[in-house]
DNA sequence: GTTGCCGGGGA
DNA sequence: TCCCCGGCAAC
């Protein structure tokens, strides 16, 4: 992997040995980053894509990338409380037999405000801080600038088409507002339902401190062939974008998150991971799942991985199939493809990153193993059969199918 | 190597 | 349809 060159390092960690694109982007655009007002002006809006997909993609991944495969939310509270600041990953070329990723702690002060938390599992409240004001009004001091609702990121699938995606994109605006959920075509439509039903603010825009622009989510519905193949997934809620939740696991929370008074995610208690038994075909694993957010962490967090510090819950994690998580973040200098592919267990975790557009896409695809099986043959029957009990020599003491070499009828599994 | 059995073919 | 077997894959 060849390392930007570009992109001023100011001193860090002596530690740190990896740099990454992400740590060169962070760099590049966090020594200007203060927390928009609002998103009004296209300036703000272009500061919003980079700081939030960056934010996103330090959150997103460093769950699933920084492990192990059947570890993979190792570390996370440590070394993200440690270091307090989501450093850059950098995949390595060893992919193949189990991707490598690491991360690095920048020391500069390219984020100057509390880092964000590490992705938790049970809520997303703490990635909606208000930082309405700048950080300085934030009230939980944690930088969560406001993610760019029209492409903070995208979740795609797998190997991401973002022209394609620009023309097929429908995209919904999602209340967040706990226990509301109530889905709106329009910004100003979701913020006028945020600001009069929930901060009880019966003025119009003008009075509006931008707050309620955290409150609602933006649901990107992808209406092309990619999507067709999740016709069955309302565009109402965000939870239906989400993976179908696998049977109940242990999972924990990656790490103790501070209370904010934001509102909790509304599916916060129904997340794919929290519960339930979604039939799923099991023939293959077709049915991805596309997850649109503009926080990206959103739409990650229910597949986090249950914490390894929890010993070994974190084989718990089954999703009934396989699922593919995608998101993009600004430019980087960043050229080439990487791939990791992660396999623990039960689950193949594929992370793949590509250029488009100077684009950077994320993809990570969680694979149950069942579905490796091949559907064409019948597992091996575990009893004896014929063959074993009688033996050779009182073959005509088999059952028939066993005679003809067929799936035994006497002794059937 | 052994075992289970799918897929195919001959009668 | 009955019967057999090559060959594959799990063990």
């Amino acid at each position: 992997q060849s390392l930007p060159s570009e992109g001023k390092r100011v001193g860090r960690d002596p530690d740190t040995r990896s740099v990454s694109l992400l740590e060169q982007k962070r760099k590049v655009v966090s020594s200007s980053i203060d927390v928009p007002h609002a998103r009004r002006s296209e300036e703000e809006v272009d500061m919003d894509k980079v700081t939030a997909a960056m934010v996103l993609t330090s959150l997103s991944t460093s769950p699933l990338v920084r492990s192990p495969p059947v570890k993979v939310s190792e570390g996370l509270s440590g070394s993200w409380k440690e270091n307090g600041s989501a450093g850059p990953f950098t995949p390595s070329s060893n992919s193949s037999s189990g991707g490598y990723w690491s991360w690095s702690a920048p020391s500069d002060q390219s984020n100057p405000s509390t880092p964000s938390p590490p992705l938790s599992a049970d809520s997303f409240k703490p990635f909606r801080v208000p930082s309405v004001g700048g950080v300085g009004s934030n009230p939980t001091g944690a930088e969560d600038p406001s993610l760019d609702e029209q492409d903070g990121s995208s979740l795609l699938f797998d190997e991401p088409i973002p022209r394609k995606r620009k023309n097929s994109m429908k995209v919904m605006f999602k209340c967040l507002w706990k226990n509301c959920g109530k889905v709106l075509s329009t910004t100003a439509g979701i913020q006028r339902h945020i600001r009069t039903i929930h901060l009880g603010r019966n003025c119009d825009s003008d009075c509006s401190d931008g707050e309620e622009d955290f409150y609602y989510t933006e649901i990107k519905l992808n209406t092309d062939s990619v999507a067709d193949g999740l016709s069955s997934l309302s565009p109402v809620s965000s939870s239906v974008l989400s993976p179908p939740p696998p049977p109940p696991s242990p999972l924990q929370p990656l790490s103790h998150q501070p209370e904010s008074h934001r509102p909790s995610h509304p599916s916060d208690s129904k997340e794919p991971h929290a519960g339930g038994n979604t039939p799923l075909s099991r023939s293959a694993p077709s049915a991805l799942y596309l997850i649109h957010s503009d926080h990206a962490y959103q739409a990650t967090a229910p597949v986090s991985i249950p914490s390894s510090s929890s010993n070994s819950s974190s084989t718990s994690f089954t999703p009934t199939n396989s699922f593919s998580i995608s998101w993009q973040s600004p430019p980087v200098t960043f050229t080439g493809n990487t791939s990791a592919l992660l396999h623990g267990g039960n689950i193949s975790l594929h992370i793949s990153t590509v250029e488009l557009n100077s684009l950077i896409y994320y993809s990570m695809t969680f694979i149950v193993g069942s579905f490796f099986l091949p559907h064409s043959r019948k597992v091996r029957g575990e009893g004896k059969k014929c063959r074993k009990v009688y033996g050779m020599e009182n073959r005509d003491m088999w059952c028939t199918a066993c005679r003809w070499k067929k799936a035994c009828q006497r002794f059937t599994d």
